[in-house]
DNA sequence: GTAGGGTTAG
């Protein structure tokens, strides 16, 4: 039974009979030919239609061109079409396209609703632009426009977004308060409990989130995506024993799994080093009928690569260009990655130059991925080199610098990565965990532990084995009394944190 | 309109 909403299949044919065939040129792109059927004999809902399948297939200037010759033929388009633009816009090319129409629609005498701004609202949240997004509520508010319970979900996952989940839960609160029956069957108010469970997640509070999916099972039979967001978020934060059993769960119980479902399965697999359990699923998933995305590819090649199995993941990524899928600036950012961890620099330059030609913009990642990878080859000339270009494109990154100083310490240049240190304004725990390390293998322990207590008294934490590093190499160099202090430090220190 | 992929220390 399907009540409300809209949708584009069999029940609209049966009202439209020339609709199939519309839509049926439309998808094939022969829009000339839709205009042969003369788009003249369609209303309003219709034009509507053909506009929404051509954003969702991103053909926006197409969809742009059919409301013109809709225009022209005297169908006016409403509220409807801009908002379905508008999504699109979002979506697909930015906040500013999307404002350029809201304008247009303002012009034409249409005012925006609640839907409108729960797009703007969505896009801006999905592009961080979050404080746009916050702002874009208050602005409906002043416009006399009342925010739906989709207009507060937004919110709240802006908020998460933002790192504020105190402020997000209030909304929540507010939300199910608001509900006499609070039953999370009802599409809206799932999607509250998806954005809250997935928030919990993502701001570091896997347990509540378990807690809530725990609770709120017993009102209604969790979807897809809640299971989805739940094993991802329990994985993430290295729960993969609790994120077995849901796994367990799902398949036991739970709805049929999708390309999504599986992508994180597989991430589970590499991650808890059940390598063989991945590449059985790999071909589980390749055997119900799904294609590998963009998305299954870069998942499965970085757990190759990571786990040194470059020959694999050369054939993985051979398969992923020859399938042909869109490369975007992750799936190249992978190769670039596949690139440096076999040495081979001159494809990894050529990269940098064919993402640009493909109309991409190489961004932090794929620069600090470069520099990583000089380093570690040693090829420390060429990695500062770069990272002088990155800072000059206006990318200030601590991980890249990080790669420099454990490079430069790596090759026997422990100074100079002392003074790169020294002038750093941000440090974290790798960077002193880096130095630390490394100032141990060059036998400067007292070095090491001064540095290693600056770190504590930054509240950061260096890794167990470091700490023993520096304790053991005093101790063995004859430095029992540094030791002792520092070990009481240490205890002081993880005390006070 | 809410879910999945890419970088740094050990």
């Amino acid at each position: 039974m399907h009540l409300g909403g809209h949708r584009t299949d069999g029940s609209s044919r049966k009202r439209f009979p020339f609709l199939s065939r519309l839509l049926r040129f439309v998808f094939i792109g022969k829009l000339s030919q839709v205009m042969y059927i003369r788009v003249k004999k369609l209303s309003t809902r219709l034009l509507n239609i053909c506009v929404a399948s051509l954003c969702k297939a991103k053909q926006l200037g197409k969809a742009e061109a059919v409301i013109v010759d809709g225009v022209r033929l005297g169908i006016l388009p409403d509220v409807v079409t801009y908002n379905t633009l508008i999504d699109a816009y979002c979506r697909f090319v930015g906040l500013d396209a999307a404002y350029s129409i809201l304008y247009r629609m303002k012009e034409a005498g249409i005012s925006p609703d609640v839907i409108t701004y729960n797009s703007l609202m969505a896009g801006a949240t999905r592009k961080r632009l979050l404080k746009q997004s916050l702002d874009l509520f208050d602005y409906m508010l002043r416009e006399g426009i009342c925010p739906d319970i989709w207009s507060f979900n937004i919110r709240m996952h802006c908020l998460f977004k933002l790192g504020k989940p105190d402020e997000a839960y209030k909304i929540f609160h507010d939300i199910i308060n608001s509900h006499l029956s609070p039953l999370p069957s009802h599409p809206p108010l799932a999607a509250t409990f998806n954005i809250m469970i997935n928030g919990l997640c993502k701001n570091g509070y896997v347990d509540n989130a378990f807690g809530l999916f725990r609770n709120v099972c017993h009102a209604f039979v969790p979807r897809l995506m809640t299971y989805n967001i739940l094993i991802d978020g329990l994985c993430k934060a290295g729960r993969l024993h609790t994120a077995r059993g849901i796994i367990k769960e799902l398949q036991e119980s739970g709805p049929e799994p999708n390309a999504i479902t599986y992508n994180i399965m597989l991430k589970f697999y590499f991650r808890s080093k059940q390598y063989d359990q991945g590449l059985q699923l790999m071909s589980e998933i390749r055997s119900k009928g799904f294609t590998f995305d963009g998305f299954a590819y870069c998942t499965v090649m970085s757990a190759l690569i990571k786990t040194g199995r470059i020959k694999e993941a050369n054939a993985c990524a051979e398969q992923m260009m020859n399938n042909g899928i869109e490369l975007d600036l992750v799936s190249y950012n992978t190769l670039m990655y596949l690139y440096c961890k076999e040495c081979n620099f001159g494809a990894a330059f050529k990269l940098l130059d064919e993402i640009q030609k493909g109309g991409l913009e190489c961004d932090q990642y794929t620069h600090t991925i470069l520099i990583s990878g000089l380093c570690k080859a040693g090829h420390i000339v060429e990695a500062q080199q770069h990272f002088n270009k990155m800072n000059s494109l206006g990318f200030s990154n601590l991980a890249a610098l990080n790669c420099l100083i454990d490079g430069l310490c790596k090759h026997g240049r422990i100074d100079q990565a002392m003074e790169l240190f020294e002038a750093m304004e941000i440090k974290d725990s790798i960077t002193y965990t880096s130095l630390v390390h490394n100032l141990c293998k060059a036998r400067r322990f007292l070095c090491a532990s001064k540095l290693m207590l600056t770190c504590f008294r930054g509240g950061m934490r260096v890794l167990r084995c470091t700490q023993r590093a520096v304790l053991d190499g005093l101790r063995n160099s004859g430095f029992r009394n540094e030791a002792r202090k520092l070990q009481s430090k240490i205890q002081l220190a993880r005390m006070l944190n």
